[in-house]
RNA sequence: GGGUGCUUAGCUCAGUUGGCAGAGCAUUCGGUUUACAUCCGAAAGGUCGUAGGUUCAAGCCCUACAGCACCCACCA
């Protein structure tokens, strides 16, 4: 047999060589011609600008990797695509940093074709990284969301949420980051505290000082009005009176609202343009009047007086400095406090007054909310998650950045009336700022003068189209029709409430639909010590590395460990464990070709079988059913758990030893070839390299299946199902005997001796067993010889 | 402030509907001439976060509390 395995299993080699086999046969592209059920997976496109890939990323996408190869196994269609999200802030932001730019001094084309190289190289590197890991994504499914495709399918649904009314445009203040100089969305913030001081500053009314507490002095020119709380007795006096502005030469009214905190600061409160949500708040109920003293990139203007030209951290410092030469600044209090920041570049948001378009979601909070019932989460409790996301929601969601790189806006404006122009959906995709409207004349007021929208979409709003953008990657309608709505959702926590949120909006507006079946979040990857792995720490050992040293089939073991929803920390003596694993597998598998060459497994013939053989079936058989309950609950960890256990504690352990002075029975030769080639489809999802190895080896010429990952998934044989009581006769004591736990007791047990003298109704040397054992088996089998 | 999850052997973690506390790694000891980049067997190692409660029986169910992680809210 020596020709048929070699000594040892070389997965460098090897690894590329199945690698290119799949390649060649196309194992895993989706079937066209297939009457079978789809299955079809909303792969997350990943940014393109995570360039620095680690055991995290393995992780994630290893974990819906083991279900579609489950599922492809047990017979679905599989459609399983890949996307790139190489669009929008993420990936400018990227570049930006990459060549130190600053998105004013550069073009707008050469900034884009910079996107566009590194959005390739980027794409690249994910690629390569799941092509090693076997990750079996068809692909000649896949798409980038800047792509002309994606771009039509946005702009597409653009327009259809316009003509639903579910879409508006509105200036408002709007959250801004002003490093960045884009509007954002409530779900681009992320939550930052800082130490800050609380300072007292005086104002004056009819002379008398009143002290207000301020962690924003710098806003002091911005502030419209002064409130109080109507039950805080100090400031009754206050009614109908004007408070004089510190350094700056005007005055605000005094208003009441019981939503003032009499017991903060003061009790009094400083309102301006804008400084906080309440603040907008105020300014809305109020109908305040504006006093807008930032521009766009951050900066005091005319209006900020002696603050002119400054940025926030400076004109802070100055006008505290001021207060204190002028003797208005009473006190200052230590405090820790929490900002919003900008996720993507850590600057503290803003409000501007701008333009900008909303797709509405306030309004559908109770639909929302009743969509993410009917969703099947895994793990369930992560749905909580999405509820009290959408309870706090206080904005709509704004899609418009004024940044580059993104998808375009397909409408026009008239520049008399202000109309907005929708494009034709036949002439998607476009660029409003390169064509012409689809009208000569304002439909409402006859002007023949159009303005193109500048803006393009937040990226979410292209990727939140991703269960629509993908069935557009087959041609045929009718296929098309049943790839929507996806099977699966796979997708980390953290985007519950951007991309997962957004998807069911997306769905909800279009289609009243829920966009997939089942949502599957994972966690994240972790190093040895339990903390998040990053490029800054340096605390991850490249998965190029990681692939050389131990293989592929190795790292994908340790992912099975990940339990879904939970973080999961890297571990090399886990990664050690599967490339042992991947040995013991290929020496077993060498050990049985001895005895299964030439072997033809027929069905009809009747084996005698031994009372070892009954049970190692009846345990496969066992295991079957057990691994197959796990995957389709998606507890890949427990599936392996129990394959491990029957693999290599059952099999190669007991089964196989006691087997060794059988082999020229052909009984023996029946059962090692049912065993084995079982215990490679159930693990064939998890180790898709060594299990591929040894079906092609020595099962191909029998079982005809080009490959092992397209056989069909073993299904239980009843046949090899044994009542407890035929265990007991047998005398294994591997099933339960009246209670005693199954591998309590063949754990104990010294199968070698107990087989060599076996014969059915021999008692049982009971001093071969441990003391406690003894006792056990005692009671079982009367008493000892 | 509200919520979710977690807390089990030195380490990393399993523990299905309540029924004699588990695996791997690490440690110690023994064995190994033929499938084994070793492998096999055994030992040792635990007040299951704390305190109550339900039950014949609780790691598991209930209540309170503590610590850790995360989510949401607060943000003058």
């Amino acid at each position: 047999m020596k020709e048929i395995f070699p000594k040892k299993y070389d997965f460098n080699k090897q690894e590329k060589h199945w690698l290119a086999f799949w390649k060649k046969n196309k194992i895993y592209r989706f079937d066209n011609q297939s009457s079978r059920p789809i299955y079809s997976v909303d792969t997350p496109p990943p940014y393109v600008s995570a360039a620095h890939l680690h055991a995290g990323h393995i992780m994630s996408y290893s974990q819906a990797e083991f279900v579609v190869r489950y599922k492809r196994m047990k017979g679905f269609n599989i459609f399983y695509p890949m996307g790139f999200d190489d669009n929008g802030l993420p990936t400018e932001r990227f570049v930006e940093k990459k060549y130190n730019l600053d998105k004013s001094k550069i073009s707008r084309s050469d900034f884009i074709k910079l996107c566009l190289k590194e959005t390739k190289t980027g794409a690249q590197n994910y690629r390569d990284l799941w092509t090693s890991l076997g990750i079996s994504v068809d692909w000649t499914k896949i798409y980038s969301t800047i792509n002309a495709l994606c771009q039509k399918v946005s702009q597409w649904s653009f327009i259809d949420l316009f003509r639903k009314g579910k879409v508006y445009r509105q200036e408002e203040p709007v959250l801004w980051c002003p490093f960045c100089q884009s509007a954002l969305a409530q779900a681009d913030l992320e939550d930052e505290t800082v130490n800050s001081s609380l300072n007292y500053i005086s104002f004056s009314v009819d002379n008398k000082k009143y002290p207000i507490a301020t962690t924003r002095p710098e806003l002091i020119p911005a502030c419209v009005a002064i409130f109080a709380n109507p039950q805080d007795q100090r400031y009754f006096s206050l009614k109908n009176k004007k408070a004089a502005i510190p350094l700056f030469d005007y005055s605000v009214p005094v208003y009441f609202s019981p939503e003032v905190d009499p017991k903060f600061g003061t009790g009094l409160v400083m309102v301006c343009t804008w400084g906080d949500f309440e603040d907008i708040k105020k300014f809305k109920e109020f109908k305040l009047p504006i006093r807008e003293v930032l521009n766009q990139a951050g900066e005091f203007n005319d209006l900020g007086g002696r603050l002119k030209g400054l940025g926030i951290t400076a004109a802070r410092k100055k006008i505290l400095d001021d207060l204190l030469k002028e003797n208005l600044l009473v006190r200052q209090e230590k405090i820790k406090h929490v900002i919003n920041t900008h996720e993507r570049c850590g600057t503290p948001v803003e409000f501007v007054l701008a333009k900008q378009w909303f797709i509405k979601v306030l309004e559908s909070k109770k639909e929302l909310l009743e969509k993410g019932k009917k969703l099947n989460w895994y793990p369930g409790h992560m749905r909580h998650r999405y509820e009290s996301w959408i309870k706090g929601l206080k904005w709509d969601w704004c899609i418009s950045r004024q940044r580059y790189y993104g998808v375009p806006f397909p409408v026009w404006y008239c520049q008399d009336c202000g109309e907005v122009i929708p494009a034709l959906e036949k002439d998607l995709p476009l660029n409003p700022a390169e064509v012409k409207p689809p009208v000569s004349n304002c439909p409402n007021c006859r002007s023949v003068r159009f303005i193109p929208e500048k803006d393009v979409m937040d990226t979410w709003a292209t990727s939140s189209c991703s269960p629509f953008i993908i069935p557009e990657l087959v041609k045929n309608k009718k296929i098309r029709a049943k790839i929507f709505p996806n099977s699966l959702r796979p997708q980390a926590f953290e985007i519950i409430r951007t991309w997962l949120f957004y998807t069911i909006v997306k769905a909800h507006h279009h289609f009243n639909k829920l966009p997939f079946k089942d949502v599957m979040i994972s966690g994240h990857g972790l190093d040895e010590k339990g903390k998040k792995i990053s490029k800054r720490l340096g605390n991850y050992i490249k998965p190029s590395i990681l692939l050389k040293e131990y293989g592929a089939d190795a790292i994908r073991y340790w992912a099975t460990g990940a339990t879904l929803g939970s973080s999961h920390r890297f571990n090399l003596k886990e990664v050690e464990k599967g490339k042992y694993l991947v040995t013991k597998l290929f020496n077993a598998s060498r050990f049985c070709a001895n005895y299964l060459s030439g072997f033809k497994s027929r069905p009809e013939d009747n084996y005698r079988l031994e009372p070892e053989d009954d049970w190692i079936l009846h345990e496969l058989n066992q295991t079957v059913k057990e691994v197959t309950l796990a995957f389709e609950k998606y507890e890949y960890a427990k599936a392996r758990n129990d394959l491990d256990k029957l693999f290599w504690a059952t099999f190669c352990d007991y089964y196989l030893e006691m087997i060794k002075h059988r082999a020229d029975e052909a009984s023996v030769r029946y059962v090692l070839y049912r065993c084995l080639l079982t215990i490679l489809k159930l693990y064939a999802p998890i180790l898709p390299f060594i299990t591929e190895e040894i079906y092609q080896r020595l099962f191909r010429e029998n079982e005809k299946k080009i490959s092992l990952h397209l056989a069909d998934w073993p299904r239980p044989n009843e046949n090899w199902q044994l009542a407890p009581k035929d265990l007991k006769e047998i005398g294994y004591f591997i099933s339960e005997i009246d209670g005693i736990r199954k591998e309590k007791v063949a754990r104990k047990l010294r199968f070698k001796e107990l087989l060599t003298g076996y014969t059915p109704r021999t008692k049982v040397n009971l001093t071969l067993f441990g003391k406690k054992l003894q006792e056990m088996l005692a009671v079982e089998f009367g008493e000892a010889e």
